[in-house]
RNA sequence: GCCUUGAUAGUUUAGUGGUAAAACAAGCCCUUGGUAAGGGCUAGAGUGUGGGUCCGAUUCCCACUCAAGGCUCCA
C-alpha cells in the first residue's frame, strides 16, 4: 500500500463505480465513497434491491467506462453553484452545507468532458488519477447496509465494497490472501481441533469450551495469575449473580443498562447476573478501613460476564454474550495512579511480544461532548492528563479518539488484528475517578486524614474468547508447545510396537507431557498425516530400530525429522524448551 | 437491531418439482506397512423450524431461527 497513486486510483475506480450504477439504476441516489485500506466502497440510496448476482453486470458497466479513458478533472465552484448542481440529492445536500460550516471550498470532479452527454460530475475533494484508463485490475466483493453517517437513527443505505489495484498480479494476490485468510479462521480451526463450540441448543453467543481448548485457556490462566501475583496482585472469586442495587451504585445500571440481562426477582429482591465485575472487587476494599499503607491495593480475577450484544453483533469468540475477563482493581492514591498505569503498561507489552504479536496499536479513548458520562470536568481532564502523562512516559505511540472513553474515565485499549486484518479491542486501562466516589471508598492518608482513592480498571488480555480467538488465527491453530493441546504423540509403526509404544506414552505423561498415543491399525504415514493435520509439536516414532535400541524418532510437525534419541533426552529437550 | 447472502449425514460438498449422492470422519474386516491419505464392507441425513402453493416440495412462496460479511476508516 505504498504506492501513492493507490488511493487515488481506488477513489477514481469508485467513481467509475458509481457512474455505472447511476446508468444501470434510475432514481439511485448517491451518498458518498471514499477508498479504503484495502479498496474502496460506495454508500447510494435506492429503493430497488441490489445484491451481489449484479456484480457482472456492474462490472461490465465499469469496464467499458474504464476502457473509454475518460478524463477525470476538478473544478473549484460556489456554494451556490453545488446546491443547484445537487438539488436533488439530500445526501450531497447535506455535505454541501457541512462545506459551508467548514472552509467554504467546494470542488466537483467531472468525469469525461462536462459538455457531452453522459460525463458525470460529483461533488468530490479528490484526489483522482488523471483518467478512467489510469485504473487498474478492480473487482466488487460485497453489498451490506450502512447508515447514513454511521447513525443508526438515519436511514440505511446501501453499499457496495470493490477493491482496485495497479496489477492484475496484486488483485489476484490480495484475492488469494483472503481465502488463505478463511483457512485460519478461529471458527473452523475451533471445530477441526476440537477447541470450543457454539450452538444454537445452549444459545448465541455462548461459548463451550471443549477438552483441547480448555488447555489452551487453563494454561494462559494458570499464566496470567502467576504473573499477576508476582507483581503484587492479589487474585479473588466472585460471584455471577449480584443485587441490582450494586450496579446502580456504580452507575453502570443507568448508563449501561440495554448491555444487561433482564433482572430476576429473588425473594422479592432483583438481581442481575454480573455484566462487569468493579463492585465486587470494592467489596474486598471496602471490607475493612485501609490506610495509605495498605496502597496500592490490587485485586485481580479470572471473571466472567455477561453482557447482551445486539444479534447482528456477535462474532465467532471475538464478540460473544458470555465471556471472562482477565480482569483487576487497581485502588490507589492519585500520586501512584501514573505509576500503576505504567506498569500496567509496561506488563501487556511485554504479554503481546510474549505471544508474538508485532503490529497491535494503543488508542486513547477521550471524552466527546456528546456522550452520556458521569462526573465533573475538572475531575476529567485530571485523569486524562495522568493518563497521557503515563503513556508518554511509557514510550509507546498511541492515537487520541474522541468518544471512546469509558462512562467514568479515559482508557487506553489494546487493538490486535484478526486473521482478515479486522482490529479488535484487547487489552485496556481505564483510570476511574467516578466509582471511588459513588460507592463512598476511602483511604487514612499519613496527616490522618481520609482520602478517595483512584481506581484503575484494567483486562490486559481483555476478553479470554477473543483473545484466544485472535491467537488461533495468530498461530494458524499450530500452538506452541506450551499451549498445544496435545504436545507430543507417540505413532507405532505396527502392532508390534505397541507395548514399547505404552511404555513411551507412560513415561512422557509422568514427566507431565500432555501425550496421545495413536494405535490404529494405519500406516505410519496416515498417522504422520493426522498429526500433522491436529498441529502436535511432536511425533514419536517407534518402529523395530527403536525398540531393539531403546530410543525414540522424532519428527516435528513442520516435517522436520530431528532423529533418534533417547526418551530422557527428549523429555528433557522438552522441558528446556517450556 | 438493520442491510446482503446463506442453511442438505459429525465435517466438507453434490443434486433434483416425483421422495437424496459422494469424500473425509465413525464401526467392522483384510493388510503389520519406516516419515503427509493401503484396500473392502457397514451404518449414518429425509434436506434449520413452522406454514403455504401443488396430485406431489429438499427443490417454488411466506414467516421464524441460526450463521457469514457489513453497518469505523468522513464529498
Amino acid at each position: 500500500m505504498e504506492n501513492q497513486h493507490l488511493e487515488p486510483m481506488r477513489h477514481s475506480c469508485e467513481h467509475v463505480l458509481h457512474q455505472a450504477m447511476t446508468d444501470l439504476y434510475p432514481g439511485l441516489k448517491r451518498a458518498m465513497g471514499p477508498p479504503t485500506e484495502d479498496g474502496f466502497y460506495f454508500d447510494f440510496d435506492y429503493d430497488g434491491k441490489i445484491s451481489e448476482e449484479d456484480f457482472p453486470k456492474i462490472e461490465k458497466r465499469m469496464r467499458e467506462l474504464v476502457n473509454k479513458d475518460l478524463p477525470i478533472v476538478k473544478k473549484d465552484i460556489t456554494l451556490l453553484e453545488a446546491k443547484d448542481l445537487f438539488k436533488d440529492n439530500p445526501y450531497k445536500l447535506d455535505w454541501v452545507s457541512k462545506i459551508e460550516q467548514e472552509d467554504g471550498r467546494a470542488t466537483v470532479y467531472w468525469t469525461g468532458n462536462p459538455q457531452e452527454k453522459g460525463s458525470d460530475v460529483d461533488l468530490c475533494k479528490g484526489p483522482h488519477v488523471a483518467s478512467t484508463g489510469k485504473i487498474g485490475p478492480f473487482k466488487l466483493l460485497s453489498v451490506a447496509g450502512a447508515y447514513w453517517h454511521g447513525d443508526e437513527k438515519n436511514k440505511m443505505l446501501t453499499r457496495i465494497y470493490g477493491t482496485c489495484f495497479p496489477t492484475k498480479e496484486e488483485l489476484d494476490g490480495y484475492l488469494k490472501m483472503i481465502e488463505e485468510a478463511k483457512k485460519r479462521d478461529h471458527r473452523k480451526l475451533g471445530r477441526e481441533l476440537e477447541l470450543f463450540t457454539m450452538n444454537n441448543e445452549v444459545g448465541q453467543g455462548i461459548t463451550v469450551w471443549l477438552p483441547n481448548g480448555s488447555i489452551i485457556r487453563r494454561e494462559i490462566e494458570d499464566y496470567m495469575v502467576t504473573e499477576q501475583i508476582k507483581l503484587g496482585f492479589k487474585h479473588v472469586y466472585s460471584p455471577h449473580i449480584g443485587q441490582k442495587s450494586l450496579w446502580e451504585k456504580s452507575g453502570h445500571w443507568d448508563l449501561y443498562r440495554e448491555k444487561m440481562y433482564s433482572p430476576m426477582d429473588v425473594d422479592g429482591v432483583e438481581y442481575l447476573v454480573k455484566p462487569m465485575t468493579c463492585p465486587m472487587h470494592i467489596q474486598s476494599f471496602e471490607f475493612r478501613p485501609k490506610s495509605y499503607r495498605d496502597l496500592p491495593y490490587r485485586i485481580a480475577e479470572i471473571g466472567s460476564v455477561y453482557r447482551y450484544e445486539q444479534s447482528g453483533e456477535l462474532a465467532g469468540l471475538l464478540r460473544v454474550r458470555a465471556f471472562t475477563q482477565d480482569d483487576a482493581h487497581i485502588f490507589c492514591t492519585q500520586d501512584q495512579a501514573v505509576d500503576e498505569f505504567l506498569s500496567v503498561f509496561n506488563f501487556i507489552n511485554k504479554l503481546y511480544k510474549m505471544f508474538g504479536f508485532k503490529d497491535y496499536r494503543i488508542r486513547l479513548g477521550i471524552r466527546s461532548k456528546k456522550e452520556k458520562y458521569l462526573g465533573e470536568d475538572e475531575l476529567w481532564n485530571k485523569a486524562q492528563e495522568k493518563a497521557i502523562e503515563a503513556l508518554k512516559k511509557s514510550g509507546s505511540d498511541y492515537f487520541i479518539s474522541e468518544g471512546d472513553a469509558a462512562f467514568y474515565g479515559p482508557k487506553a485499549d489494546f487493538l490486535i488484528k484478526d486473521a482478515l486484518g479486522r482490529e479488535w479491542q484487547c487489552g485496556t486501562v481505564q483510570i476511574d475517578f467516578m466509582l471511588p466516589e459513588r460507592f463512598g471508598l476511602k483511604y487514612v492518608d499519613h496527616d490522618g486524614k481520609e482520602k478517595v482513592p483512584v481506581m484503575i480498571h484494567r483486562a490486559p488480555l481483555g476478553s479470554l474468547e477473543r483473545f484466544l480467538a485472535i491467537l488461533i488465527e495468530h498461530y494458524a491453530g499450530a500452538f506452541p508447545l506450551w499451549l498445544a493441546p496435545v504436545q507430543a504423540i507417540v505413532l507405532p509403526i505396527s502392532d508390534k510396537h505397541n507395548e514399547y509404544g505404552k511404555k513411551i506414552v507412560d513415561e512422557l505423561i509422568r514427566s507431565g507431557i500432555r501425550t496421545g498415543f495413536d494405535q490404529e491399525p494405519e500406516r505410519i504415514g496416515k498417522k504422520i498425516r493426522i498429526a500433522t493435520l491436529q498441529k502436535i509439536p511432536y511425533m514419536i516414532i517407534i518402529g523395530d530400530k527403536e525398540v531393539n535400541e531403546g530410543s525414540v524418532s522424532v519428527r516435528t510437525r513442520e516435517g522436520k525429522d530431528i532423529g533418534t534419541t533417547k526418551i530422557t533426552e527428549f523429555i528433557q529437550t522438552l522441558k528446556n524448551n517450556h
